[in-house]
RNA sequence: GGCCCCGUAGUGUAGCGGUCUAACACGCAACCCUGUCACGGUUGAGAUCGGCGGUUCGAAUCCGCUCGGGGUCGCCA
């Protein structure tokens, strides 16, 4: 070893010691005669001194010595003078009287800072990533990344499941996302596809007998990006034999709250995550993985404008729908511009617009004259209904009503959108808080519109509610399934089910999905088969990894705890991938590509036509 | 694929039709400084404003296209 110590490791207990310490210079003091050294490593920062004439070995120049150099020094450990600690530094009570310097490599200034904490541009940062990496808010992340995933091995392992690994290579599935592909050498045309999960395979592992299986693994999908989104991505991906929903929730109520113990210091969290149907969730928050950090609450106000005479509401009524809305306590105050902004989201979720009502003045709600009722639509709205409304949504003076007229689709998508952006607007998110809730009940089957047929919501080895079976030829959309979702602060962490685990049942669900029983027997002949030999009932669950150590750390972006993440287009900056190969390699897997030419003529002509 | 935002020295920002021969901070270079820890001081170098095209007497500033980054909807079983 070069070194005897990490630099972060010096105590005044080591005073006295001659120590030998390697690592990075972070910052440097030079004073003309003595030089102040913060040298960097692994383990931490220590303050190194170099005095003039104490060297022993050759250094051309300790002037010469810069940012980001690496330096093998020899010294002595002594306590820092009295009143020059540095309190922000654990070594801050000592420093290394350097004797001996050697510089094991020289750096190029660095593209952007290391030594402090500033904004850099996504591509600059992904483009030099193993540099970005040296700084402290990513080393740490990093760090706690690794510290989570043991943790969660550690209490996996003390849980008796084992972790198996399955195939990256293996066969594409018809439904759910994009597939990577990957091309075969050996049979040509044939093609390889990147997990999406190992689902299948933890399911077969089950069949095998293993009863408890875990494992941390790259899933890969090859769809759009978002912030919360990478087309390769860690899951911890388990299974369980012998369970039902409440076995798996509670293992893992206990796995996630065993980690907020050790890791989520200066959070607040629920000590037991409650549990809410889908049904309540859509209809409370308008989405499946609702913000519990605050209220805000979606309230149907239906009843209120049964017989009005406001053309929105009425044919909404009519059409099947209802007039759903929340109160925005301390909205009055909301100024046109927020309030257009809210209207212009709604016509992005798909609705015609919404109405916004604000009551203003101050006395008793019942109290209110038409001159307090501030609206577009305020010829439409009798003092009445106003002050029904107010009722059944607790609403007082200073408080802004929101409603929408349209589908449970339609209102839940707009409410959802508006209440997250009151929320956030009137900062009544607390940032310190982790509210857990177990989603459940979801729907089976979801229509797919643009394909004319059912599909799965959750994946189709989702077994249905027992009670729910009775539907499944008369009316799909009824069949509620044996899924749940954890969700934390208006995201999903995880999810997963317990699964179909006969033959006839899960045939009988392919079928409701449309699937041809040659497809099914091509696509999933391996599950259907393997469920005819004792197939045990189990179910498990998928966690993001990613997500969970961003929640930890703090961060909005799973770019920040993955170490090498793409960008949104899935570009990898640093290497450059996806490129071009050769021709030989190519030829090899037994493919063609259009010639860039050609694409562009061909797509030329496509613009002429 | 749709919509939106961003792109100015190495980094982060300012400038938003002529006064920009582009400003500031950090960084960088040189010199000075024996106790600092975001050390300090002096001097200096460094960008033609992502690219292309257009409008204009005149463009970093307006418009179009394009490239790159980001957000969001679709999509993500």
């Amino acid at each position: 070893m070069l070194k005897s110590h990490g630099c972060g490791e010096i105590r005044l207990s080591h005073v006295g010691q001659k120590v030998q310490l390697a690592g990075w210079v972070h910052r440097r003091r030079d004073h003309g005669g003595v030089t102040f050294i913060d040298l960097r490593d692994a383990s931490g920062r220590v303050q190194v001194v170099i005095r003039p004439g104490v060297i022993s070995n050759e250094i051309e120049s300790i002037a010469n010595i810069r940012d980001e150099y690496v330096l093998m020094v020899v010294g002595e450990v002594h306590a820092r003078l009295e009143g020059s600690q540095n309190t922000d530094l654990s070594t801050g009570d000592i420093e290394i009287k350097v004797e001996e310097v050697v510089v094991l490599n020289s750096s190029e200034t660095p593209p952007f800072p290391i030594n402090q904490e500033i904004t850099i541009t996504e591509a600059t940062r992904l483009q030099y990533r193993y540099l970005d990496l040296r700084r402290d808010r990513m080393t740490s992340n990093i760090r706690l990344r690794h510290k989570v995933i043991k943790h969660i091995r550690d209490f996996l392992d003390g849980r008796n499941f084992i972790e198996i690994e399955t195939p990256v290579l293996g066969l594409a599935t018809p439904e759910g996302a994009r597939d990577y592909l990957v091309p075969s050498r050996v049979h040509p045309g044939s093609f390889y596809a990147l997990p999406q999960s190992p689902q299948q395979w933890k399911q077969l592992l089950m069949v095998s007998g293993f009863e408890r299986y875990f494992q941390i693994v790259k899933c890969y999908r090859d769809e759009d990006l978002r912030a919360d989104r990478q087309p390769e991505f860690t899951q911890l991906d388990l299974e369980m034999s012998f369970v039902n929903e409440s076995d798996v929730m509670q293992l893992n109520e206990e796995l996630i709250i065993s980690l907020l113990e050790k890791y989520a210091l200066g959070y607040k969290w629920n000590s037991s995550f409650p549990q809410m149907t889908y049904a309540t969730a859509m209809e409370k928050y308008g989405t499946d993985r609702p913000d519990l950090r605050y209220g805000l609450e979606i309230n149907d106000y239906s009843d209120v404008f049964q017989d009005s005479d406001f053309k929105v509401f009425s044919s909404a009524i009519e059409k099947g729908g209802r007039i759903r809305g929340i109160v925005v306590p301390g909205g009055a105050k909301f100024s046109r511009k927020t309030l257009d902004h809210f209207i212009d989201s709604a016509r992005e979720a798909g609705a015609g617009g919404l109405i916004w009502i604000q009551i203003n003045g101050t006395g008793l709600i019942e109290e209110i004259s038409i001159d307090d009722i501030k609206s577009p639509a305020v010829k439409f709205l009798s003092v009445d209904e106003v002050i029904q409304l107010a009722k059944i949504g607790n609403a007082s003076r200073g408080d802004l009503v929101i409603l929408a007229a349209d589908t449970d689709q339609i209102t839940s998508k707009v409410l959802d959108l508006v209440r997250r952006d009151a929320a956030s607007k009137l900062e009544l998110i607390d940032s310190k808080r982790l509210d857990f809730v177990w989603i459940t009940e979801f729907p089976l089957f979801e229509w797919d519109s643009d394909e004319s047929r059912w599909s799965a919501t959750h994946h189709l080895f989702t077994a249905p509610l027992d009670g729910d079976k009775k539907y499944l030829d008369s009316d799909p959309s009824l069949v509620r399934s044996r899924a749940y979702d954890v969700v934390c602060n208006g995201q999903e962490i995880g999810g997963g089910s317990i699964r179909i685990h006969k033959r006839e049942d899960q045939l009988q669900v392919l079928g409701l999905l449309g699937i041809s029983e040659e497809d099914a027997d091509e696509k999933f002949g391996h599950m259907l088969n393997a469920f005819e030999f004792g197939a045990p009932p189990h179910g498990g669950i998928a966690w993001g990894m990613d997500r969970t150590v961003a929640l930890l750390a703090g961060e909005h972006d799973i770019r920040e705890v993955i170490a090498f993440p793409k960008t949104k287009s899935a570009v990898d900056l640093v290497t450059g991938a996806p490129a071009n190969v050769s021709e030989n390699q190519l030829h090899d897997v037994h493919i063609s590509i259009d010639s860039i030419d050609e694409i562009n003529s061909a797509n030329d002509i496509m613009e002429e036509i």
